[in-house]
RNA sequence: CGCGGGGUAGGGUAACGGUAACCCGUCAGGCUCAUAACCUGAAAAUUGCCGGUUCGAUUCCGGCCCCCGCAA
């Protein structure tokens, strides 16, 4: 758990919060990528302003390489090519890759992947575990191949929730988890003295991507479900429900809440057109009876 | 020019051409063994800024500033 494997060499593939976390994760161990690939900036915000990603930004602060291919092309595998390093690190790219890729650097393309697989393989593990109220999960460090998380198992360790956080503190407990596992296995991986496994394909589950809908929760509905769904949604697209406001429909999202003694006890919500309030607040002004 | 909502007392909302109402909170008094409950009363808003229309604007028009929802 606390080798550092200093001599190996790795570039850094993901997109995603839950990428910059593990970034941030090695680094504290001692391993920093040499170089990182990530998906190109997305204009973003209410005036559809070109932000550039955090795991851009991640890069550019550590001054280290960063490329940011629309697609993973001919041209971009040439590219690659140049570059060498032990091995390729995956988390939460957000794209398939092509399988010449996979296998470009000796030590081939490793991913962390936060469930216990060959449960919770796809789009959304994270959120999909606190639905189904999957207390005991894990992080699972496997090597890339063509099928979709399909790939041997290198190393996994097992995680208990006691009680449900918000998405954010999950991910991120989940993220640095999964990066001190790949830390700890990595220089013997590359050195070649770890053995993979074949994940049992029989007992795989599969995660889809979250659609805005799911998000919307019945007040009257089972408090703990909705609990989950809250605490699951949390980072998107948050848990919401409609309101009559003067004959029209009004959206309110719940930022905050608790599940206490059996019940959802609402802390915070964002009306639409409004900003965070307190629940309490909410119910004064807005004069409903929720 | 992506679509849309909003800036009114400490907080949240309402009114909509004639200087502002409600809920919560605050303060005082009362009721109570007691209270976050109840009753009575009080303080607290030049209705975001600038200009226009008008006898008169929070309310209509124009400009500006700020805030937020949608958009993955």
């Amino acid at each position: 758990m606390t080798t550092t494997p200093s001599t190996c060499t790795f570039a850094f593939f993901g997109s995603s919060r839950l990428s910059v976390i593990v970034l941030d994760e090695l680094e504290k161990i001692g391993l920093k990528p040499t170089f990182i690939v990530t998906t190109p900036d997305k204009p973003q915000g209410r005036k559809l302003v070109l932000t550039p990603n955090v795991v851009k930004m991640w890069a550019q602060e550590h001054s280290i390489e960063v490329f940011d291919p629309p697609t993973i092309d001919r041209g971009f595998l040439d590219v690659l090519k140049q570059k060498t390093c032990d091995v390729y690190i995956v988390a939460s790219y957000g794209k398939l890759f092509p399988e010449e890729l996979l296998n470009i650097p000796p030590g081939k393309t490793l991913n962390v992947h936060p469930s216990l697989l060959p449960r919770y393989r796809g789009a959304s593990p994270l959120p999909t575990a606190m639905l189904d109220d999957a207390k005991h999960t894990g992080v699972t460090i496997m090597r890339l191949t063509k099928e979709m998380d399909q790939g041997p198992i290198l190393a996994q360790k097992e995680i208990v929730v006691s009680e449900w956080p918000i998405y954010e503190e999950f991910e991120e407990r989940m993220a640095r988890e999964g990066a001190q596992l790949l830390a700890s296995i990595l220089s013997d991986w590359v050195a070649g003295t770890i053995t993979e496994q074949e994940q049992n394909h029989a007992q795989a589950t599969y995660t889809k991507k979250i659609e805005k809908e799911d998000a919307c929760i019945d007040l009257a509905g089972d408090p703990y479900e909705n609990f989950r769904k809250i605490q699951a949604y949390h980072q998107w697209p948050q848990a919401y429900f409609f309101i009559e406001k003067n004959g029209n429909r009004l959206r309110v999202k719940i930022t905050s809440a608790q599940f206490i003694s059996g019940k959802l006890v609402i802390e915070k919500v964002i009306p639409e057109g409004g900003k965070e309030m307190s629940f309490a607040d909410f119910k004064n002004g807005y004069s409903v009876e929720v």
